[in-house]
DNA sequence: ACCCAGGATGAAACCCGTTTCACAAACAAA
DNA sequence: TTTGTTTGTGAAACGGGTTTCATCCTGGGT
């Protein structure tokens, strides 16, 4: 059956559609007796509108995209909950875009995130979308004038763009981002307050710039303290548990070892914690481990972990508060910065001679 | 700048808006030249069709709306990412619709998620989406004749919809469904034959199909070993790991404990873990713990979970599939049935008579 | 030379709302 | 009573595509 249509609930009213559409959308004053009947007809018809044709005519849509590389990366559900709670409210439905790739067997793959990175940006212009928010990606990746960061500041240009995490460089985009150097300076500062001089780094990727930043941090914290970071001791190129276990085996199997780790994220952290476990290397007594996001998984494994928190769903939040006064045609601050914080649980203690 | 339409590609190649309709959508021939300066003037204009206009009249959005309950457990980005595999495969997006409330200090909230569900409904039918998958929530509690099961049923009569894992009881709606009774044998009959006689369940809501079933797959097992079940054994009413550590304190404090325990999830055997190592209970050796839904988590604990697994990616696949031939108006199955996998891990271990 | 099947194309209707404009009626102020 | 402002309403244009129908051409078959 055809579904139901202003013109169906105007002609049974005796009236145009023009008053039946300012009944719905209460733009102008209607006789009281006409409206109870249209009304009472759009009961009785479950008058549903068209959400298309409204979008058309309006050119506005509702619609905002959400683009992510993994949902199944646990930080990512997080700051999605914090832009869904907002946008819901300010009445936004959004398209879940994941530019991961699987192949059958379900293994992830990286390499091709660009290219569907802009597929998206182009198919949620096509959707009309009213907003774009990117998370991870290239944004992270993109040094300034290459023809990715271009191909993003082109979308701006005709929809609303906002960059979270991101670290476009020298670019006019609007962004939320934590304070990553910060982040891994307060991890790092913690495992120096605790008597810790060994101390290696795991995990990101060296052209993310939010690696480098917090590699940055890290580096900074070392100098600042007078101690001097061993090569040897900077893993990279890895963001999964799988990754951690694989990266802190090496270091921990070395013959010169450290005495603490800061990881990248807290997956990588999981991955340590496994590797030391292996090797009967206790944690936090023998080693202390620092991850990264404080995903809800922190506090499942044993010991919980130690991490800096990114506040990841306020950034959701504010992303999509932020999002909406864009759409409105507001002011919006350039960059947003968010104030990582370091949440102190079991896996760091102070450092102790090894006995043997 | 007011976007390029086909209008203004039509007038510029002295064609009608037709022709260039047609050169869109290969509908038709188009002489050689004609389409190739259409196409050129396209590229130069970076001609973008507006998805709303043509849905509008195609009648058809490639627009699928997926809900969920809580996008935060980490089982639903599992099935949401083999979806996501298919759904774009196929030429699909899909809105994300979240039923769960939090409030402004993030804590979950499942008691208003019906509202929420029919919310989402009817405001995935204003957007004319094609199609409509629902996983968790209400299908998994409705009775059958209740308001709640008739709305969607409602719902699917206008457009396609597919039940994910719900147990919705004597309706014709379609479904996807790992075989919970199953599972839950699998799982405990694992256990018998490791020798555990006492075993206790955790978890989930009494409420709940799923729930029912899995406990009906426990009962059956048990009986089928004559194994009698104690009452004060069968722990319900939550999900998390928070719950699972609170169950299983409970039962690792009492006089008599069980010596193995089948959770309800994966987040709640991480929480029986915790409480099993905060009391100094070690796992396997003194206590076997099979989980359930073998999310990635699952791997990340020490030891590593034995669990079922309900191969949630393919579970979302085959959702992605099957909405698809709905769509395209064949027929399918009014039921798939996945078959769950016990996957042995580490958390289970051949029963031994405590030594004390 | 004649007929017919495509090929190529345009005019116009259609999808389903919103919005502008015009106009009549009702009511208030002067 | 006259003028000015609301209230109430409809006709029609609009948003940006798709699709049907009609028309004109062209090449192949006989």
């Amino acid at each position: 059956m055809r579904p139901v249509t202003v013109y169906d609930i105007a002609r049974e009213a005796n009236v145009s559609v023009a008053t039946v559409s300012r009944v719905l959308n209460n733009t102008a004053p209607v006789k009281k007796e006409t409206r109870e009947r249209i009304v009472a007809l759009m009961h009785k018809h479950q008058f549903q509108p068209n959400a298309l044709a409204r979008s058309l005519s309006r050119k506005e849509t509702g619609m905002i995209g959400f683009i992510l590389p993994d949902i199944t990366n646990p930080f990512f559900p997080e700051v999605l909950s914090g832009f869904d709670y907002e946008a819901r409210k300010l009445g936004y439905t959004y398209f879940l875009c994941d530019t991961i790739s699987t192949n059958e067997e379900n293994e992830r793959l990286y390499d091709r995130q660009y290219e569907r990175e802009s597929q998206y940006l182009s198919l949620l212009m096509e959707k009309q979308v009213d907003g774009i928010v990117i998370i991870g990606g290239r944004v992270d990746l993109a040094k300034p004038g290459e023809e990715l960061a271009r191909e993003v500041e082109e979308a701006a240009k005709r929809v609303p763009v906002l960059l979270l995490n991101g670290n476009l460089p020298q670019t006019h985009l609007n962004r939320i981002a934590a304070d990553q150097k910060l982040g891994a300076q307060l991890a790092v500062q913690h495992l120096i307050d605790l008597g810790h001089r060994d101390i290696a780094v795991i995990g990101g990727y060296a052209k993310m710039t939010n690696t480098q930043q917090r590699l940055l941090g890290f580096r900074t914290a070392m100098k600042e303290a007078g101690l001097n970071v061993r090569k040897e001791w900077v893993l990279t190129e890895g963001f999964s548990v799988q990754k951690g276990q694989e990266f802190a085996s090496r270091l921990l199997g070395a013959k010169r070892r450290p005495s603490a780790i800061f990881c990248m994220n807290d997956l990588l952290a999981i991955g340590a914690l496994k590797a030391a476990h292996r090797l009967g290397i206790r944690v936090p007594e023998q080693l202390s481990i620092v991850g990264y996001d404080d995903i809800p998984q922190a506090t499942y494994s044993i010991p919980e972990l130690t991490t800096v928190s990114l506040q990841s769903q306020e950034i959701g939040r504010q992303a999509a508060k932020t999002l909406d006064k864009m759409i409105a045609g507001k002011k919006v601050p350039r960059l947003q910065s968010i104030m990582p914080e370091l949440i102190v649980r079991e896996t760091t203690a102070p450092f102790t001679e090894p006995s043997a």
